[in-house]
DNA sequence: TTGTAGGCGTTATCAC
DNA sequence: GTGATAACGCCTACAA
């Protein structure tokens, strides 16, 4: 009974055995082999629907060695800039007639690192991947490269890699519009709240800040940069110690929308007038900072291009199965922009 | 060359032969077989761990006639209350080594029948639907539950299956308690703008909207109740359309909160008060609206709770193989609870 | 254009 | 406690 559970399904004998021809033939008219005489084809899909069969893809993928499937590794699918870049990423693969299978590590590595072991046992045929913050050693998907499974990283993606596609936003020009932004509205005096440095993304968008200030000749105030994970009520007790002080200051740069929002409402507590005192501007363009009052100016990172970057690169990846090519090794950088509204 | 492109993975054929064990040993060994000895126990997995062995999950599931997967459709992830359930479910499931495969439908009733195919293809061993607004006709569906693959039904459900589970929220109660509440708040003028009534979500919010004006002994204004799609823009138009006459509403129900979002935006250009001259109650208790000023009051639907529900029924399903069990006929209801804000 | 036969990697059923 | 063997459903040389 273990392994009864399912009923059994129709295979190619049944319509062998239903049309008096050979499986070999059923299975080469569902495929669509030239050598087939359109009637036979046309027969055989008849048939196919009247049994209501259905190709058993584990069978297929253990003969041909191709799943059709690839493994989409995120952090959460409900972190906004990664649920349009899925959505996206779902649409584009089902043209090809990819699956995928999408799995959580709710920024956890342990997490990731058995993902990566149950996608190794699907043997998919790509894998899709946004790290955690804290993945800095990536060699838990060596596997894939080595045995010619080609491997895309994007948004928090590892800095070396010579094998796999890298494709991010461009968090370097990010933090530096955004800071360029603040001081040429009459910030001098700015604050920015980052991410844990671990991850590439922080690190640009800090660079990117840091550049901005030297251009402009501002200094950077160490008791003003934060870098911590970027919740909701760090970002409110960053905001705490910097207003407890004498000195304040009149531009904030968060490295995300969430904290910008916090950022805000600790402003509209304690009465700091925003964009007068203080000026915000963060970073996502989350559906909530357009809507809250007053809205807040952010970074775009059009996840669409990204989805469609990805897609893009990882067909061209199956299709060419270049997996040692030199194209890879450049980084696809995915341009931002300044969305300019009310904090600012 | 065509099916070369993977580079040969270690099967249990190596570690037989590193071993000086029989393939069927090592299988044994690796699936914690009561008749191995421990010591051979350890050594295989010692090997196994050196090789980098994988599980082939088609082979193993070929044979086994189980895939340790389950198919997850939704009309898309990227909605607040979806994305949630899902991650609840993702994340549960993983504790019991099944996977996910997640497919969004994008509301689209032919990619949903296009996406049962596919699972099909794929031989989930379970099923957790969340079908699309026009979803009437489940057949669909009824490949999975002939073969005995057990079917979750959660959101928006079939009315009459027999041997699937579903899980709804109290769609009637919350139609209810938002409607009473704004009448208890005293609005007399209540306007309701609902999804289709092809789906069970709204035909049950309507009815409890219409319970609890009657109740009231309050009448229920044609040109006040509106069953569209639940997109900003109609609501917007619907807004448009009732305070263009000489009457308008001093109540609003809104059956999404993206409707209550653009209602206020509506109001808020019109210089029309909220709460004062109209108060607000929306639905799902997305993030957005706890953060608009002023907050929306809205409807908690747990989607949490949902999850859990979901992951509970579908392992008890899988466990008993109870398919064909009475208890599965009777819907399970998760609450719901009003969130007061300052809309009301 | 169609048929035959072998094998993909694993597990289950026998034996021993 | 371990080994030999067949079978899961499909695909693809090779043969006809």
């Amino acid at each position: 009974m273990a392994n009864q559970k399912k009923v059994q399904q129709n295979t190619i004998l049944d319509i062998a055995e239903a049309l008096k021809l050979s499986p070999a033939t059923i299975s080469r008219a569902l495929n669509d082999h030239p050598h087939v005489k359109e009637k036979t084809k046309n027969d055989v899909l008849k048939m196919a629907a009247q049994l209501g069969y259905r190709r058993n893809n584990m069978a297929s993928g253990l003969r041909s060695n191709k799943t059709h499937t690839i493994g989409l590794i995120v952090p959460r699918i409900s972190m906004f800039f990664h649920a349009e870049v899925i959505t996206t990423i779902q649409n584009g693969l089902q043209k090809y007639g990819y699956n995928l299978i999408i799995c959580q590590s709710n920024d956890s590595l342990d997490m990731e690192k058995e993902l990566t072991e149950i996608l190794l046992s699907s043997r998919v045929d790509g894998l899709i991947a946004a790290c955690t913050l804290g993945t800095t050693d990536f060699s838990h998907f060596d596997k894939f490269l080595q045995n010619g499974t080609p491997v895309v990283f994007y948004d928090r993606v590892p800095l070396n890699e010579q094998k796999a596609t890298i494709i991010k936003g461009d968090d370097f020009r990010g933090g530096y519009i955004a800071t360029s932004h603040l001081i040429e509205t009459g910030c001098k005096k700015i604050a920015h709240i980052s991410g844990p440095l671990t991850s590439n993304l922080y690190q640009d968008r800090s660079a990117g800040f840091v550049k901005a200030m030297e251009q402009h000749k501002l200094s950077v105030n160490e008791n003003w940069v934060f870098h911590q994970e970027l919740t909701h009520a760090n970002a409110r007790e960053a905001m705490r110690k910097m207003f407890d002080g004498d000195v304040v200051p009149n531009g904030l740069f968060t490295d995300n929308d969430t904290s910008a929002i916090a950022a805000l409402e600790f402003a509209r507590e304690k009465g700091i007038d925003v964009p007068g005192e203080l000026k915000i501007i963060g970073y996502s363009n989350d559906p909530r900072t357009s809507i809250i009052t007053p809205a807040i100016t952010t970074v775009e990172q059009f996840p669409d291009e990204v989805g469609k970057k990805i897609v893009e690169a990882l067909i061209n990846s199956l299709k060419n199965n270049t997996n040692i090519t030199d194209e890879r090794t450049v980084p696809i950088t995915i341009p931002v922009q300044l969305i300019r509204r009310m904090t600012t």
